[in-house]
DNA sequence: TTTCGGTTGATAAAAATTATCGCGTTAGAT
DNA sequence: ATCTAACGCGATAATTTTTATCAACCGAAA
């Protein structure tokens, strides 16, 4: 998302609320601003010292409402990782996920050859999407490999 | 893993541990035979539960340091989830998943379509391997939708 | 048999997440 | 304008998950 856009999906945001009858507490707005100008897929803690730079009585618990508020609204989704802190992104289009095997490090990936992935899955299962991350190493792990 | 491969999977882990100078205890052998006879991409939890119908003094920090020992050895990994403790997974096949929307349950699943997909990048990524997950309703969720 | 390095189980500690609750703000009713 | 009720917020406690610590134990090797 580059800091462009930013602008315009917080109107997005604050518009949906609005229909939703979701109140867009400055809170709220200033949470969904730091995660979709974000492209680190960030944690909630992450999130929480983005936001505090500029309301430093942002309580963590806060953050995590408000992501579970977000998700629920439609405009954000938890990342699968595995990692030991939840990871989110508010880039709701279609895109899948480059994951560095050394520093865990997620950047958006979206490539022609998997636009059209089949939604296929055995006869009892309905799927509803598909997701596909390439695992490897990011340009910078690959630059400083691991200080041995 | 049907269980009739259950007991030559432990069989190639005890010689793969033999290989390696890693002592193959009682306990490694348990919590190996657990994960390799489970299709269900047990949590430690999960594990340590199962581990101690037939091994009751088992401690659920050596489930924890013992899956670290089976996914260094190579013979089990860490599935990236959205959930609140870790899956983990020892077949180590080329396989992909499918992932219920509602219950959280992970399945294997395999299809010619999936195999051959291409492991691209963007030029400054170097890819290792791509994991591919369908989510959608598993059959158990489909027959019965939340209680509304 | 003694020694020694690695493993286990018990437990403490740390880290992440969720629950609780009083306060403040606000929308709506009076 | 005032009152009231509902809801969100921040502080903090509690819970859950995972990791660190450490003494006892075990097995291989001397
Ligand atoms: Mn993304
Ligand atoms: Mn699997
Ligand atoms: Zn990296
Ligand atoms: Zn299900």
């Amino acid at each position: 998302m580059s800091s462009q856009f930013t602008g315009a999906m917080v109107q997005r945001f604050v518009d949906l609320c609005r229909d939703r009858g979701t109140p867009a507490t400055p809170q709220r707005i200033e949470i969904y601003r730091a995660l979709a100008g974000s492209e680190a897929h960030p944690t909630p803690e992450m999130l929480y010292d983005q936001v505090r730079l500029s309301m430093p009585s942002m309580s963590l618990a806060t953050v995590y409402k408000t992501l579970d508020t977000l998700v629920a609204l439609g405009v954000a989704s938890e990342i699968a990782t595995t990692g030991d802190a939840k990871r989110y992104d508010a880039n709701m289009e279609q895109h899948h996920h480059l994951v560095c095997t050394q520093c865990h490090s997620i950047s958006d990936f979206r490539a022609p050859a998997f636009e059209r992935i089949p939604l296929i899955a055995p006869e009892d299962f309905t799927p509803e999407f598909v997701s596909i991350r390439v695992h490897g190493l990011c340009k910078k792990c690959k630059a400083s490999p691991p200080h041995s």
